[in-house]
DNA sequence: GCGACAG
DNA sequence: ATCTTGTCGC
């Protein structure tokens, strides 16, 4: 897949300020709704489904997108599924510019997403990004960056809640299936306080008491409603924590960081 | 000045 | 993200 929107590739030599006023054009853009062809209920683990006419469906292409890190390189890595089996592998190695800084991620790993993304020769039907998409001061995540980038639908995953407002304390874990609201609060100065910018969600969880798993935290990147975007993480679940296509970019993105120079 | 902060 | 063995718990 190819880049729709040059102007929002992102240039890891621009001013802070400069990044941050691209971010704010870039959620401007961003649609947080539906606007995607693929139904979270055949999006799971058998490959070739049938229509109540009878007819022969594919399941949709779901991708998940993942990176690893060698000294100043950044090893992305994407894998493209379809009813839970592999269709494609991709990876690209990228120099990374600037250091982590929370809020500005996509400046720094954009770019080798960008270039992974382009090896592709199938053109995903969505994304699972790691990291956060809506759920960002600007409303910008690296989800959200890299979806409006390609014009492509898009979810962030991340393991750990950025900004807002979770509706209840996320300590302790909660049932599998459990999803927690996460309202924007005054860290996002682009929403309104209250919108709903994601969920913390229970994809795994312990039987017994002691031990618990922590929720993941799902916004929207683009054209995804925070409805849907936890529905299609859910959904790719299986037995782990992580989505399926998520865990196989994250063995992906280490595999190809051990044949990196 | 203090706190808070994806990967 | 990354550096890393054993260890606690199911």
């Amino acid at each position: 897949m190819r880049v729709v929107r040059p102007g929002f590739v992102p240039d890891p030599s621009l001013s802070r300020e400069a990044m941050e006023t691209l971010q704010r054009e870039i959620a401007e853009t961003a649609v947080f709704e539906d606007d995607l062809s693929v139904d979270p209920e055949t999006a799971s683990s058998d490959s070739e489904q049938t229509t109540l006419s009878g007819e022969a469906a594919s399941a949709p292409l779901v991708a998940g997108v993942d990176q690893a890190f060698v000294d100043d390189r950044a090893v992305s890595a994407v894998v493209v599924t379809q009813g839970g089996a592999v269709v494609e592998r991709a990876h690209a190695v990228e120099r990374t510019e600037i250091p982590y800084i929370p809020g500005l991620l996509s400046f720094r790993e954009g770019g080798a997403i960008l270039a992974a993304l382009e090896r592709l020769e199938h053109d995903p039907d969505v994304l699972l990004v790691d990291g956060s998409g809506r759920i960002h001061f600007r409303e910008a995540g690296l989800a959200t960056h890299v979806g409006v980038t390609v014009d492509v639908p898009t979810v962030g995953v991340a393991k750990n809640l950025l900004c807002g407002a979770p509706e209840r304390p996320l300590d302790g874990g909660f049932p599998e299936g459990t999803r927690v609201p996460i309202h924007a609060d005054d860290a996002i100065e682009t929403a309104t306080a209250g919108t709903h910018v994601g969920d913390a969600v229970q994809t795994r969880q312990y039987d017994s008491p002691n031990r618990h798993v922590n929720p993941l935290i799902v916004s929207p990147g683009h054209r995804v409603s925070a409805e849907t975007a936890t529905d299609l993480v859910l959904a790719t679940a299986a037995g782990y924590k992580l989505p399926e296509p998520t865990r196989l970019a994250d063995r992906a993105a280490d595999e190809a960081k051990t044949e990196v120079p």
